[in-house]
Order: C-alpha cells, then structure tokens, then sequence
DNA sequence: AAATTTTATGTAAACGTTTAGATTTTTGTT
DNA sequence: AACAAAAATCTAAACGTTTACATAAAATTT
C-alpha cells in the first residue's frame, strides 16, 4: 500500500522528476521552523538568529523555492510593478523612452509592464483595466486620447500616472513633455532667419499636445517676423511615414511651392525626404528642410537634416523618478509639470535663401 | 456614538469620496447573492438566470468593482500573461519582434511583460526569477547568454520557453530562428558573383547564434568559389554601433584594402556607414557593401544599402503562436525549431569590381 | 399534486503569503 | 539561581478569488 502525503509530495517528486512548486510551507517544514520565520527571512526583515537563517537558506536553495508573488501581492497590496503604455512601440521614440523608464525602475527594483496601444483608445482602455486587475502601482502613459476620461478609473483607484509626452486633460496629473512650442519656434526661427519666407508645415493631429504645440511654434515665429500664414502651406499629417510623404507632394504640386519644410515628427520626416527624392526636390539647394526630432538617416543624407532633438532617455527617467514619488507619497505632493527643452541641432539642410542681391 | 462596519465602507466612502476597491463580497451583498454567483457571472461561466446576472451586472457597475487579478492567479495558477525577454530594447529589431508577438497575443487575449537585459546574463536571471515569481505562462527569450543554463529554472517549473534569434544550448525549447548562414551566404555570393575576391567581415559576438552563424555563411560561400579565408579581413565586433565604426577604421588601416565588406547586423551597419564617409571612402565605388539587416538609412544613401533583411515581424508572431501551442498542450508536443527565409535586397552598394579587361 | 429531474444558488475550503500578537527561548542582571 | 528584559519564534487570522459539493428552487413528468 502507497500513500501520496502531502508532505510527501517534494520528496517523491524529487525522485520521479516532475515538476512541483514548493512553498514557504514545505521550506518551514524542512527547515523545522515556522513560516512566519522563513517570511522574516525571506523579506530580509531581521530579528532571526544567524543559524536559523541558515538552515532556511539552505532548505530554499534545495527545494528551488521560489516565492510566489500573487500569494504576496494579496496580503501586501502592492506588486512593485508599474505599467507603462505607448501608443505605438514601433516608433523609436518609445524605445528610448522606455530605456530610461526601465533603467531608473530597475534600479529601485520596480518591474515593467509594457502595451501598445496602437493608438487606439479602445485597446487603451482594455491595457488600463487589465493593468489595475493586476495591481499595477503606478502608470506612465503617452495617451492615445488626450481627453483621458478613460483614465478616470485609475484615479479612482488611486493608482498614480504620470503621462509622457502628451498630457492629460480632464483631470490632473504629474506630467513630462517636452517644450514643442519652443522646439518648433526655434526651427522655424531658423528658416526664417536663414531668408526663408514660404515655409511650410507638416502638421501631427491638433488632437494631440505634440500636433497641436508644433502648430503653434510655428505661427509663432511666422507672427514674431511678420510673415503672414498662408494656408497652403499646412498640410495636415497623422504622425505616420505615409502621411509625410503626401504631405511633400501636395506641397510640391504647388504653383508657388515653398521653399523650406519643417515636419513635425520622425516618421513624417522619413516621409517626406521619401518623397523628395522621388520627385527629385533637391534637399538643401531647392527646398530647405527641418524636422522635429532626430532620426537615424539625419546624419546620413546629403546634405544631412537639421532637426529638433527630444531627449528621450531623460523623458523617461524623470518620468519614472515623478512615479516613483507619487508611489511613496501619494496625494500629500503638488501635481508637477515638467517641460524638457528640446535641442536644436543644425546641419546642412537649410540653407540660405537665394536673394536678388 | 459612530461605528464603521466593515459593509457600511462603501457608502461611506461614497460619500467622502475617498478609494476604496471593492471585492467580490461588496457585490454579492448588494445585488443579495452569494459570492459564488457573482464568480460564475465574472467568468460568464453560465447556469445564472438572467435577471440574476443583470442583478450582479448592475451591482458591479455601481461600485466600479474590478477584480483582483492576484486573487485569480492564485487558486487558478495561471496569469495569461507571458513574458518577453530582450537584449536591447534599443536595437530597432526588438520592437518589431515585439509588435509582431503583442498582435498575437493580443488576440488570444494574453498580456505580454516586456523586460530588457542590456545583453547581461546577471540581469537576465533576476528577470527569469522575477518572471516566475508573478507566475507568467511561458516566457519568448533572446537570450544574452545562449548557454542557457540560467534558464533551467523555467524549465523546472514547468514554465514553456520559446527562443528567438538566438537558440538555446542546454535544453531543447521551441525556436524560431532566421537562417543565418543561409542569409550570409548569399550576401556574401552576391558580392563574389560581382567578382569581389577581397572581402571583408565584421563580425558580431562568436558566443552567439547569429554571429556565428554569419560568419559561417560567409565562410561557406567564399569556400565554396575557392576564395581562401584572409584574417586580416575577418573583424570581430559585438553588435554594437562603435564597434562596426572601429573594424571599418581597421579594413581601412590595411595596405591591401578589401574591395567590398559584408557587416553583420544592422546596428554596426550604422557604424561601417559613419567610418566609411569619414574617411570619405566611397561607397560602392571603392569599396562594395552589404549587411545583414535592413535599416533605416539604408535607402536614403547614395547608393543605396543592399542588405539581408529578416522577417521581424512574422518572427513575433510565430514565437507567440508556438508558445501557446506549448502553454495550451505542455510536453505533448515534439520541439519545434522553426528556421525563417531572410531575403537579398538588392539595391545599389554592391558594383561590378573594375578589371583589367 | 406528488415525485423526479433540471437548473440555480449557496457554503465552505482551499490557494500561499504577511503580520499582529502570543509564546517561548536566550541573555543579562542581581 | 532566580528573575526580568530582550530576542527569537510561533500561532492564527487575514487577503480576494475559484470551485467542489450541498442545498434550494423551478421545471417537468407522472
């Protein structure tokens, strides 16, 4: 006659090599102590005799004991997880974004979740439920609707969020974006100061902080010079490749085409030095060109792009340091805006406008 | 005299406004049902009259309840939730496998934990535990460390593994891999077929897959014409941007420069690129090129970049779609090892060598 | 209308931790 | 050696679900 125990269980299946998840429960026992002391130990909490330390670091090492952080996250009510969402992954801005993110978190011993959204606000939604049914502490988001009544219920929660790169509306929260006002101000300053007076814009959606702020810099500077805006000069793009690149060929099938172009993010630029090479608009001599963001081609065409630099790794540092404090400190803290300069880096693909002098 | 039950926490908290999350408990009370009833409504696992679960539905909306996800894992042992392990988030591969593997799981409705090892094996054993710690289901691994002894413990708990891009030594787990050599060989065919006899390599890590996989391929094909192995041309480099600017500085150091260089991924691509316009050695004419990867900029030079590009999407998805296979049937499924088709890209880097005829 | 089957609901015991508070052991003091 | 104080350890009760199994209610058959 064979009985299987429960207590049985670690040693019979360490015989027959099937897999078994020991608990705290089976460390005491073969450690002869109680669980509450193997607790202590294994949230290094003191007050346990060296001895007995030892012995329970020896029991977990031989059962392979490994703690199990649902059983903890229920009594505790915190995960040391935070979730952050991106509306698009396959940008390159998020990545780096995100390296900052988890390199700060690491170094607290914070865990990362990481969706995409594909700016959906509908899968928005759903990565925000999910996130709170598992307990996440805290969210950094870069919203695919900056309305952000979808994001109430982490309020209500009372889960922190801090938002990237695009804010929030409907209620507060620490944020960090950068300066677009500025950046766009400055790039087109620079056009302008280089002679140019038809400038033209490849907007992002005026639903979002970035489309809209871009826009603004922009008129902006045309006001502070007094060149008037002409309208066929802003072209409405999504933020995405393709749009960047039929923003540049309305433009060039224009009578009075611009003579310098300033877009407002990686992907359009992408575009629309696509397109520039497709109707054979020459960079730098013909058509001026400025974009928001620094891409990898930049430095690579001929003559190589002027941009608008983000620091993105600090984005995501400092928006993880204003998580991190919200975790500890909750509401006894001011919501905090932080606003990063961009950073203008000026190569070879604006150059002066010819004169009749 | 004022007493807070534990039941009357909701409508007070209700009225002052304060968090309080809900439980099962909370709603079985108010819609008069029992807990148990309200789980079968939560899992739409069915045998509820309807105005009973209209009842429950209605109660949940009131109180915003939401479940404990932690709750769930622990009497269910299963999270539906998977892991992801990356070397470098940076590396523009990563994302698109990644989007590739979201899609899917998306679909199946699984959650996907993204963490990033910065190509350390130290990091990535705290990652393993910690991932089986919160109980993923499986775990997709680009392993830093192909040894791949680290990763026993997820074997040992059962948890199913899916390699990508870089296989696993010390175990047998499902993969889905490019065909390295066979994407070498035929990069490098091509630049000997455009009669190229000094070629040159930059390599990447000989500890993994990839790089070793490369240089094979590259062996095999200059073999195969009967070009002997020159090591002055065969560089080591690790992956990294820096280092494929180095080994270019080096080919260029030679006094018998090669006539064309075959780079092995795409971010010391960037870096052959940089070196080779400092030191204005030109592309394509005097010095042929092709690299594994596709990249950005390759289509923006002048010549454009021929390259070996691989499937970075599909290569997620597959990994997903064997992963679940091998969460849903455990250890009743033969290993898998999937090997992709990486395709030439034939663009303009590459020129017939001048000869003396 | 009673008996039987089917359907709906309830009860209670896990799951694996953490943690007050109780108890035991050790150490130090007299 | 007896006692008090300090340190180490233990007991037991949560935490919020899921789920067998028990029970009650409704529908069906006789």
């Amino acid at each position: 006659m064979f009985f299987l125990s429960k207590n049985l269980n670690v040693y019979i299946l360490g015989v027959l090599k099937m897999e078994y998840k020991p608990n705290i429960q089976d460390v005491a026992k073969l450690a002869n102590v109680s669980i509450a002391t193997v607790s202590r130990v294994i949230n290094n909490q003191g007050g346990v005799r060296k001895e007995t330390e030892e012995r329970i670091l020896k029991a977990i090492n031989e059962l392979g004991y490994i703690r199990n952080a649902a059983a903890r996250t229920m009594k505790r009510k915190e995960t040391n997880t935070i979730g952050v969402i991106v509306p698009d992954i396959k940008n390159p801005f998020f990545p780096l974004v995100m390296a900052g993110i988890e390199q700060k978190a690491r170094e607290k011993q914070y865990f990362t979740i990481l969706s995409s959204t594909n700016e959906s606000p509908i899968v928005e939604k759903e990565i925000v439920k999910n996130f709170i049914e598992r307990g996440v502490d805290g969210v950094i988001i870069t919203t695919a609707n900056e309305n952000g009544d979808h994001l109430k219920l982490l309020q209500e929660q009372g889960i922190p969020i801090v938002a990237v790169d695009r804010s929030i509306k409907s209620f507060e929260v620490d944020t960090v974006l950068v300066d677009n006002v500025k950046g766009a101000y400055q790039a087109v300053q620079h056009l302008i100061l280089q002679g140019h007076e038809k400038i033209a814009i490849i907007c992002g959606p005026q639903t979002t902080t970035p489309g809209r702020d871009r826009f603004l810099g922009y008129k902006k500077a045309l006001e502070n010079y007094n060149i008037p805006l002409d309208e066929r000069y802003v072209i409405q793009g999504d933020f995405g490749e393709q749009s960047g690149y039929l923003a540049t060929q309305k433009l060039f099938a224009l009578d009075d085409k611009p003579t310098a172009i300033f877009s407002s993010n990686n992907l359009m630029t992408i575009g629309c030095v696509k397109a520039l090479e497709e109707l054979n608009w020459k960079l730098g001599s013909e058509v001026s060109f400025i974009g928001f963001d620094d891409v990898d081609i930049a430095t690579f065409l001929n003559p190589k792009l002027s941009v608008v630099s983000r620091p993105m790794y600090a984005l995501g540092e400092i928006a993880f340091q204003l998580l991190h404090e919200r975790i500890c400190f909750k509401e006894n803290l001011p919501k905090r805006k932080y606003l990063l300069s961009p950073e203008l880096k000026i190569r070879q693909s604006c150059r002066l406008v010819k004169t009749l002098f």
